[in-house]
DNA sequence: AGACGTTTAATTGTCTGACAAATGAAAATT
DNA sequence: AATTTTCATTTGTCAGACAATTAAACGTCT
């Protein structure tokens, strides 16, 4: 293969970007073994620390991994779910971070996607799903409880009101939506009473999940928005008066 | 600042995530110079092309950008909406591809999504996407069309729905769910029949839209969904037929 | 022959030093 | 004052070397 040396971009991106692309079209199935570095750079004809750059740069989107050793070198890695959770939630909390996406429109975005799969969370959800759902609005109720360490539990027990739908697809896709909110979520002020409010609500879902009410659950989901935004408006007009 | 030599990871590994840290803390806010390769490299105490190789996995990530020159150098990226997409369509195309997910998983995934959408795209839909979307409907009818171009379509329009919504955390969600059913899809032939009643059903998901009927697109999304996971299914049935 | 230690080859990880290319700033020239 | 030239800084790339790791091949002893 060769590489265009009067491309504006980087030779490592350049070979990144071929092999990446094997690795997507399935020309380079999960688990082969790449050409070893010294192979690689004889073949794209560049040195071997270019080589390893580009190496590199696959190696941060998990798409390889390295062994070292007789038999080692570069293989195909299998994509899984808890790598890609990773990425998500980085990139989202990122996303979110600098590009001063307001509260209200991650909430709205967050709310939607977890009401998507509320239906599905009330028709699976397995024993296992429903307690860890109790647990977490249990220790929620628990006084003395941090304002971290109240957002960290509501992060928990939507994770599971997730988890229950049973698609891990739909798992993937939300933890980035839900554990990137939890950076704004921690922005807010938890009074007693607004606690209380959000553990009642936490245990209605519960309820209707475990009683398969697909329609109770979006319901209460909705007014748990709703909710979650006054509370917010709340902190945010404190925060600009103060300002002034 | 030091880094472990002891540690199992690599040590360029351990740069990269000691700087990703510092940039998702705040600690290196957006458009700040990092220093150059040769005082990182004597900062962590490492050789340049070892900072060279964590640099590049943040590049990667496209959590920096590199800028050759006398006043050049690593800056921290301002990660756009644009550049997630592209990170979000490879990971969840990978996602599919190397975990065995079936067809029926991911569609449910991507129709649950989109339904969670179709409320917010209702209420707001411009006349940009209402166009989009009739546009895409009309290409979607035209005859000689390849499976491919037709399945392309379906994204593009679905990809306007989405957008409708005027959420870009919502998109940026979507786009990967929606643009990784590619490949699946593609896998369908489409009969001339089957095609009709799809473009039937995206006409009356845009009449709703159009009318900003909330319920008449949800119930339309529904019925795309079974329809294509029982097309879907027509296809395994005979796929597996042929097998025996 | 079989179990166990040793050597060896292959491969990645890291370092050193060097040069090329780009780029903005400073200096020199018109 | 405007323009050109020079220069210093920084990233991009290369070559070569050595260390660390690992499994296989080889020998040795029982």
């Amino acid at each position: 293969m060769k590489i265009d040396p009067s491309s504006p971009a980087d030779l490592s991106a350049q070979i990144a970007k071929a092999i990446r692309d094997a690795i997507i079209s399935g020309a380079l199935p999960v688990d082969e073994r790449l050409p070893s570095e010294a192979e690689l750079a004889e073949h794209f004809d560049v040195s071997r620390p270019t080589v390893r750059e580009a190496l590199k740069r696959l190696a941060a989107q998990s798409l390889i991994r390295t062994q070292r050793g007789a038999t080692g070198g570069a293989f195909v890695n299998r994509l899984k779910f808890e790598d890609a959770y990773g990425q998500q939630i980085t990139t989202s909390t990122l996303l979110l971070s600098m590009n001063a996406v307001s509260f209200a429109t991650a909430c709205e975005a967050r709310y939607a996607l977890e009401r998507a799969c509320a239906p599905l969370s009330a028709e699976r959800r397995s024993a296992d799903h429903l307690a860890t759902m109790r647990a977490e609005a249990h220790r929620q109720s628990q006084p003395g409880l941090t304002d971290e360490a109240f957002c960290a539990s509501d992060v928990a027990f939507h994770r599971a009101l997730v988890d229950a739908a049973g698609n891990p697809v739909l798992s993937y896709q939300l933890a980035g939506a839900v554990e990137a909110m939890q950076p704004l979520m921690n922005m807010i002020t938890f009074s007693a009473r607004s606690r209380e409010k959000i553990i009642g609500l936490h245990q209605m879902i519960a309820d209707a999940i475990e009683a398969q009410d697909a329609v109770a659950a979006d319901a209460t989901l909705a007014a748990l928005a709703t909710y979650t935004q006054e509370l917010a408006q709340g902190v945010i007009a404190a925060r600009d008066k103060a300002a002034q």
